[in-house]
DNA sequence: GTAGTGTGATATGTTCAACATATCACCGGC
DNA sequence: GCCGGTGATATGTTGAACATATCACACTAC
């Protein structure tokens, strides 16, 4: 036989009477099923816990002992439907997101911060990377969703669901003083500095979209120096590494040294999107849909 | 119906296994009831637990969310047991001494050492007191056991124990530079300096005792400055305040200033002894009792 | 398609342990 | 010495935890 819970609340309620009778009242049971209880608990742990003295029942070392340890262990077990509960519909529990970096400047900060209101007791764990890399990291379950730019591998063949949350038009980031005015520019009109951009891996529809952009405009531009994270290629433009197209809302990354610009020439939206494995059922990412879809 | 830790324990053997047949196999019980089992559980906290897909079962995240909390509930009972069974061997538990100041200077050091040794799950609560304050916190219950200078009140009734420890003579102890030579000392060659000692309610019957030494050898000291613990009355002497008689062992408190000499007349013996409630029975006291008969 | 295999759920019988009722043994108070 | 109150013991009863038998369903193989 092996410990059961009903013993330790028997025990527990024995030890706050000191009196079977009184105890057997407060469990809803009769005197003699009760003693029987604590004495099959008392020969499981193998020790005594009360001292039955002539007119009064007192705890033995062992018993007191074991009385906070019981009192824990229920309180612990009485809190678990709450917390299944709350885990089912999606209140509680971890959500691991992932994000490219553009993401971080437009809207994910409002988005996190709407969802940590409305769901508090959900531990939010993100993680910065690329698209191709969440793409990978979905189908393998370590992430719940993740902030990408479309397209995505295993999107078409139904693997991962997708849902759009930005589009946005691209601007011009230059090193500041370059520009004169300050309306829109024309591509054409800037002076021929290089092209400060990421990777075509980490986001390839953005960066064809970029670089045709500027062979709309007729001209075929000189990468320069390649860097991964938007932070670090407005730096590089700070530093007059070169120009950059950036999705608009990088632009709220203020930092000295560098100018936005909107362009005259109509510019391919970008758009950020949130994707999930379509499989994947769980409650917490569920409910962080469903706040996206309200918008 | 109210949970128990047999549904827990099937819940993780269906959730190591992934798998009714082979988590029952385990169990030592056929794959009906488990199911059973599992569905009770799953009604009782209000939220399904496993995913049973076409061939394959999985865990909800309500499910993911149970498993650790279960198993750590599970762990936990799982350790009852034993904490049981060695706190009523006296091999855990807290024990709760209260010492005179002399004692600390004597017996007490190795003792604790020697008992920390043998029992290193208790944990030992000391408290320094008089030994008629000692008598009251053991009446009450405020401690298990306490270091005393006999005779105490409730001795003699049989409310308290005793049981004696150390025996040991009286020692002068003086102001550096006062005394010549080095062997022991007679009372009466001393120069008249106030004696230092402790109020007589702290300890009557060594205060008497030391008085009686005086009386003995014609010499009616001038009580000078009192002190409670034996470490101030020391620390007055070596601020020339005066002599002290103190039990021998206090020697071992060294301190600059003062300088420790047997006396020339016999002096009767001062006694230090355990004390504790006659009914009180914790393991824990007893293991301490045992290894302090064993000298 | 159809038969075969593996899975968890369901239906029904069985058994044992948790419970109730009745009584005992013991102690203390009047 | 009798009575009231206590926990332990004896014995009967019942329910829930279990087993056996079977079903429903999905996937596989051919």
């Amino acid at each position: 036989m092996s410990l059961e819970l009903r013993q330790l609340r028997h025990f527990v309620t024995v030890a706050d009477e000191l009196h079977f009778g009184r105890a057997a009242e407060r469990l809803h049971m009769t005197q003699p099923p009760l003693s029987q209880s604590i004495a099959n608990l008392e020969e499981l742990l193998g020790a005594p816990l009360f001292l039955r003295n002539r007119r009064q029942v007192t705890l033995t070392a062992a018993g007191s002992a074991l009385l906070p340890e019981a009192r824990r262990l229920l309180a612990d077990a009485g809190a678990l439907p709450d917390l299944v509960r709350r885990v089912a519909e999606g209140r509680a529990g971890r959500l691991t997101l992932a994000f490219v970096s553009t993401a971080d400047y437009s809207v994910l900060p409002s988005i996190l911060q709407r969802y940590r209101a409305a769901f508090p007791d959900v531990q939010l764990v993100l993680r910065e990377a690329t698209s191709d890399v969440q793409a990978e990291e979905l189908l393998q379950g370590r992430i719940d969703a993740g902030f990408v730019i479309p397209p995505l591998p295993g999107m078409s063949d139904s693997a991962l669901d997708y849902m759009k949350v930005l589009e946005e038009p691209l601007i011009l980031c230059a090193p500041a003083g370059l520009l004169q005015g300050s309306g829109p520019v024309a591509l054409r009109e800037l002076p021929p500095l290089p092209l400060v951009i990421f990777p075509r891996a980490a986001a390839p529809a953005l960066h064809d979209a970029i670089l045709s952009c500027f062979r709309a405009a007729g001209i075929t531009p000189v990468i320069g120096q390649e860097a991964l994270q938007m932070q670090t290629i407005v730096s590089l433009v700070s530093g007059g590494m070169g120009l950059a197209l950036v999705p608009q809302s990088v632009s709220n990354l203020m930092r000295a040294g560098v100018e936005y610009r909107a362009l005259r020439e109509p510019t391919p939206l970008t758009e950020l999107g949130l994707a999930w494995r379509r499989d994947h059922a769980s409650p917490v990412l569920r409910g962080f849909l469903e706040l996206l879809e309200k918008d």
